[in-house]
DNA sequence: AAGGTAATTGCATTCGTATGCAAAAAGGAA
DNA sequence: TTCCTTTTTGCATACGAATGCAATTACCTT
């Protein structure tokens, strides 16, 4: 009943051992078969469990990894939070997650309070590192590793997709289909995904002899998106084909262009997206996206944190 | 360079004070004017932070909340958790995130691996807990908060909305509207939330001489509630409103009306959803819907495991 | 049975911080 | 100044598990 919690020691008592011989037992190491089968009948006995933190404290090594999140609206980071938490979890790591809005200080902040929890690694999600921290992470011993997200110089690695390979594509599958006047509404300029796609995108429209019809920064939002979209609209040569910097936006572009203009997509104008999240291929939107295959990231994501981590 | 990590006893010498004197002066106890100063500043100098691990083995506290969720992809638990991340980190505390489908095993797991990491409380989203793993909890000393999801008898607190009101405001908003065969898919029967809209629902309807024309258990799932509608459509005298218990559901169920049976929304079929996530009024759905104070239910989470914690 | 190698085991220490206790210092009252 | 009270400070220990080292035991070989 007052069963507090069983330590080592008490394993040990019960077991008739010594506590070093329960800590090898529960680590691992060496021991032989006899005490091994004592000290586990003992544990399951006192429903003795070791103590991460104080394992933790000992061998440096917290198993656990921070995770830091700029967006969770934007369906893509729940879905990738999804598959990196259980492919974490086989390998032994948890996720420590902060949510951190793209302003240098609270990123900051959230780092420091990470390096406090001896995280083993750190992963950025949509969410860029300034220079210093990137030190304070060196300095601490502590690999970074983002994703979706590119820095050069950085230093640490950083996880994307083929993101300028991605816009080019976007590009010719729209001149393929008679389109004369493409515009874009960008990611973030400050982020790189934001700004790959983009070139990949113009970089196919001139090899393909046309140019953007315009570039408008929709800053990964919902209310820029649709604001730059009321504005590509209210042009005396509207687009006829919109390519959006990710499906997030994207869906508000077809929100405005159907809900608010009453257009229709994509017979008025084509909208493209970027991601494939879930909700693009639901029926109320069946919007045509690059597909950012998230698995195969993510995964890439944990290797190389764990590579990293050993 | 080689600045491995401070420790207390590094700032200690650096300010030619001892050990306990830094820890005094971070942990904010007593300590003098002269003393903090100078620790400080040493502190700085060394890039010196406390240790959180160390000391949440000490304290007994570690900070850290546990949280298990079982879904990500209905967007109603990716907006809590952003909530719920930014409110706990002003009281001080952080999240270790586990995703758990709904398998009472795979529940317990991800509980005992929680207890390991001696968090200070457990807040489960959508998920329930058997009762040895309540007991678990109990003896370890952790208490439990069960957002979005009850259970009788479980002894720890649960927060939710008012389900059963919100089911009958349904009930009557549709009876208001006109409609005479009303179904309802319903949300997962093992679920305190899915019953209680149902039940408040069904007694809606008979309080107003109705009801239901039929009730289907949609397992919170997207497929099966395709299904489910497809199932309701068929009939002879399918229904003129559905309502679904929550909006993740609600989408699919519109989907698959309008893209696959070739039914307008609302006019061929009304649907309902419940919890207002913010994807409801996008303008590709725009769906009536019962709103869930989300703000309010993750404040009152908070404030609850805050309160049990001390 | 003796001698040697390999595997197990216990002892003591370590990780970095917090805290009870007693000693020292500071502050107040008379 | 003296005595008493309050505040500061350092010392030593504790939290719970892991690990180097030395002692013990088990296992082989001849």
């Amino acid at each position: 009943m007052m069963t507090e919690k069983a330590t080592s020691q008490d394993v040990a008592r019960r077991a008739g051992v010594s506590q070093s011989a329960v800590s090898r037992v529960f680590s691992g190491a060496s021991a032989s078969k006899a005490t091994s089968v004592k000290v586990r009948k003992a544990a399951d006995e006192l429903g003795y469990r070791p103590n991460s933190l104080a394992r933790a404290m000992i061998t440096g090594k917290s198993r656990i990894i921070g995770l830091v999140v700029a967006y969770l609206d934007n369906q893509f980071y729940p879905i990738a939070l999804e598959h990196l938490s259980n492919t974490l979890k086989d390998k032994g790591y948890h996720i420590l997650v902060f949510m951190a809005a793209n302003a240098k200080e609270t990123v900051g902040e959230v780092v420091e309070e990470l390096i406090d929890y001896q995280v083993d690694g750190i992963i950025t999600a949509s969410v860029g590192m300034s220079s210093d921290l990137t030190q304070r992470c060196a300095v601490a011993g502590i690999p970074v590793v983002m994703f979706n997200r590119g820095q050069d110089g950085s230093g640490h690695s950083s996880i994307t997709s083929a993101n300028v390979d991605g816009g080019r594509r976007v590009a010719e599958f729209l001149i393929e289909g008679g389109h004369t006047r493409i515009a874009h509404i960008a990611g973030w300029e400050g982020s790189s995904t934001g700004r790959d796609r983009r070139r990949g995108f113009t970089e196919g429209l001139i090899a393909n002899g046309q140019e953007p019809l315009d570039i408008i920064d929709g800053m990964f939002d919902r209310d820029a998106a649709a604001q730059a979209t009321r504005t590509l609209m209210a042009r005396n040569d509207p687009p006829d084909a919109i390519f959006v910097g990710n499906d997030h936006m994207a869906f508000a572009v077809m929100d405005t262009l159907r809900g608010e203009l009453g257009l229709r997509v994509p017979e008025d104008v084509s909208v493209v997206g970027y991601d494939d999240v879930p909700l693009a291929e639901w029926a109320a939107y069946d919007l045509t996206t690059v597909r950012q295959p998230v698995n195969r990231m993510v995964d890439a994501t944990v290797e190389t944190i764990v590579a990293k981590i050993n």
